[in-house]
RNA sequence: GCCGUUGUAGCUCAGUGGUAGAGCACUUCCUUGGUAAGGAAGGGGUCACGAGUUCAACUCUCGUCAAUGGCUCCA
């Protein structure tokens, strides 16, 4: 007999080899009828796996991340034999699950494939599932696998089996179709009931672009029809909040094919918004002791040869502009931290200085590729909230945390929840991709690491993602339809003082090197504005939003009253629209509605006689009638709240 | 940059080898109304751009540009 603790903490006797799929069945019915996967000890397993040794077990159902995974990728197998059966000849690469559903890369050889041939792909998904397959799993030799894939002429598998230890290696069989697999998988495919392919995308072999580049195809699968139906309606809600749409129907901003790729022209509405974002911030800045500054567009290349951006971007970046006669070379400006480097350094600073916050709205251009281009969130030409502080190395960790300070006010301001805060160290492994010394890294992942904690935030560390100057430490948020984009970011930087050589002098008469943070809470109002966008479906908090009241007259004979109001409106600073349109009430109501202006105020006979405003807040309703003054201190109010 | 898809009116989209259509929006007129669509008439498109095939191209072929889903990249 064995001992089987159970996450409750109560330890059961099995015989020695029972399943977790019969550990199940002694539980429940119903956990036997919807267990997925299990866990034994740290493995992730299948449920047929016999149980030899003491040990906890964890059940999985589709409600774990861990059932899923192991679901979708069962539901990539599947696909991958229903696609080999179609197209013969055909070469697998990876077919792993991800965060929503699963892909399977592979090279099509003569084929092309398209979204047309997903129908009969999903057809053919169905067919097996339909007759049941178990997914046996079988331990092979190194041998064995080499030989079977070299016999298919897989070499794709052939090379995921070199890199393999002898030993560990496993197939997965799944009725004609083998896969080599570390598994786990599901017992057979019966729980897979809604099966739906999403996408197709090209994908370079091992992420290698200098490799072949295979046809991935995106999928998702589902235990009922109905989840998968509820999945489809998210995305099509999802696509609705999208910022490139929302942002035409609002004319917030557009793009010009004349004006260039990635290049955002800021339409008036969508410019008022973003001013409205600055001063908000230009606000808390100041508070927290910032100095504005502001700097030319263009720099000579000597700056950035002495920031070392030229010899790291300069072959990737928008070509030099240079002068006609004495031809002297400026690049765009890609980053605003040389340019303050030269404030600093433009008299002699005191420790009495520091630290010294210099923050610009900076408009920097940078080269992206064109297949990278996404309308606000990926862009050729942005402004970043961009400021750099300039302190001693012992302040270095409390300015960090005002800095987090600052973010976390914002995004709570602007009611992001949801986000994440990644710490970004370099790559232990591959020093040489960055500038500067061990000693000075290490000391600037220290006091990231320290920061964040004494703030309280639940970082992720993640090896390899650091800028080439620093680590850093990145607040993400998720767009509509779930794509990560960063926002905030905080970069601790030794070098660039070093490279400007930068100095101040101690109370003792030393000059000593002044430590730098870099830092942006919103990363760039275009991504900001963007992610904002799908954030609230448009519909912006009060203060922010372009048009926050409409005036909605009854007839033609109450426009002169509808003037009156908006005058008073607009002496409190209330940005103020008329609906002069002859229409009915309630043709303007639905059209203020989709618009989705904040309040609408209908004037008619009672109003004018009344000096009232008749009140109705947008997804709300009526509120009733009130005086101008009264629903200005509503106003107010409201405000006040959203930004507290 | 790479692989796939797309480009027709301001927006959303139909459409055919014989130089174009719908709904919404817009303009004008009628209507003067009370909390999510009143009625009528009208204007508006080198069918992304450039070549080629053809008697004839918006339609077929090639190229360019742009958008888009991914991959790689992202100071």
């Amino acid at each position: 007999m064995i001992q089987i603790t159970l996450p409750d903490g109560s330890i059961k006797e099995f015989p020695k080899g029972t399943t977790p799929y019969e550990v199940a069945v002694s539980i429940s019915e119903g956990l036997a009828r919807n267990v997925l996967a299990a866990q034994l000890g740290d493995h992730v397993v299948g449920l047929a796996t016999p149980i030899t040794e003491n040990t906890s077990l964890v059940l999985y159902t589709w409600n774990d991340t861990d059932g899923k995974d192991v679901f979708w990728h069962t539901s990539a197998h599947i696909m991958a034999a229903a696609i080999e059966q179609l197209y013969p000849g055909v070469k697998f690469g990876i077919g792993p699950a991800i965060e929503n559903g699963f892909y399977y890369d592979i090279d099509f050889m003569n084929y092309t494939i398209s979204s047309d041939d997903f129908p009969a792909i999903e057809a053919k998904m169905q067919e097996i599932i339909a007759q049941r397959p178990k997914l046996v799993k079988r331990e092979v030799s190194k041998k064995e696998a080499l030989d079977y894939f070299t016999q298919k002429g897989d070499e794709y598998k052939i090379e995921l089996i070199r890199d393999l230890e002898d030993g560990t290696i496993t197939f997965y069989e799944s009725g004609h179709f083998v896969d080599l697999c570390r598994g786990p998988h599901l017992f057979d495919t019966a729980p897979i009931k809604a099966v739906k392919l999403l996408n197709t995308a090209g994908a370079y072999w091992r992420g290698d672009e200098k490799r072949k580049q295979l046809t991935r195809i995106y999928g998702i699968t589902f235990p009922k029809k109905k989840e998968l139906d509820e999945y489809l309606t998210l995305l099509e809600e999802a696509k609705k909040r999208d910022h490139r749409k929302l942002g035409k129907e609002m004319e917030l901003f557009t793009f010009s094919q004349k004006v260039g790729a990635g290049l955002p022209i800021w339409l008036p509405k969508g410019t008022a918004l973003r001013e409205r974002l600055e001063n908000f911030l230009k606000k808390v800045q100041k508070q927290y002791g910032y100095q504005q500054v502001m700097c030319p567009h263009i720099g000579n290349v000597e700056l950035y040869k002495t920031s070392g951006h030229y010899q790291k971007y300069g072959a990737d970046s928008f070509r030099p502009i240079t002068t006609p006669q004495e031809g002297e070379e400026f690049f765009l400006k890609p980053m605003n931290c040389p340019h303050h480097c030269e404030i600093y350094a433009s008299k002699p600073r005191s420790y009495r200085d520091l630290p010294l916050r210099l923050a610009e709205f900076g408009t920097v251009y940078r080269y992206e590729q064109s297949g990278e281009l996404h309308g606000l969130t990926r862009v050729r030409g942005f402004t970043q909230d961009d400021a750099h502080i300039f302190c001693t190395p012992d302040q270095l960790k409390e300015e960090f945390c005002k800095v987090i300070d600052i973010i976390l006010y914002i995004f709570k301001v602007l009611d992001f929840k949801d986000f994440i805060a990644q710490v970004s160290l370099r790559d232990p492994d591959n020093k040489e991709k960055y500038i500067g010394s061990d000693e000075n890294w290490m000391k600037a992942e220290a006091a990231i690491i320290e920061a964040a904690a004494e703030r309280g935030l639940n970082t992720t560390v993640v090896k390899g993602e650091a800028a080439f100057y620093g680590p850093k430490l990145d607040f993400m948020v998720k767009d509509a339809i779930g794509r990560k984009w960063q926002l905030g970011t905080v970069q601790v930087d030794y070098n660039l003082p070093e490279r400007f050589e930068l100095e101040y002098v101690s109370p003792d008469q030393q000059k000593l090197r002044p430590v730098m943070i870099h830092r942006a809470p919103f990363g760039s109002m275009e991504r900001f504005v963007a992610v904002l966008l799908e954030h609230t479906a448009g519909e912006f908090p009060l203060w922010l939003t372009p048009d926050q009241v409409i005036i909605l007259p009854i007839s033609e004979k109450y426009q002169e009253y509808a003037l009156k109001v908006k005058a008073l409106l607009e002496e409190q600073e209330v940005r103020t629209l008329i609906d002069e349109r002859s229409e009915k009430a309630g043709r303007k109501i639905r059209d203020a509605e989709i618009s989705k202006i904040p309040f609408m105020l209908i004037v008619g006979e009672k109003e004018e006689e009344s000096n009232m405003i008749s009140v109705r807040e947008h997804g709300v309703g009526d509120l009733g009638s009130m005086s101008v003054d009264g629903f200005v201190s509503l106003l107010q109010q409201k405000i006040k709240q959203e930004l507290n």
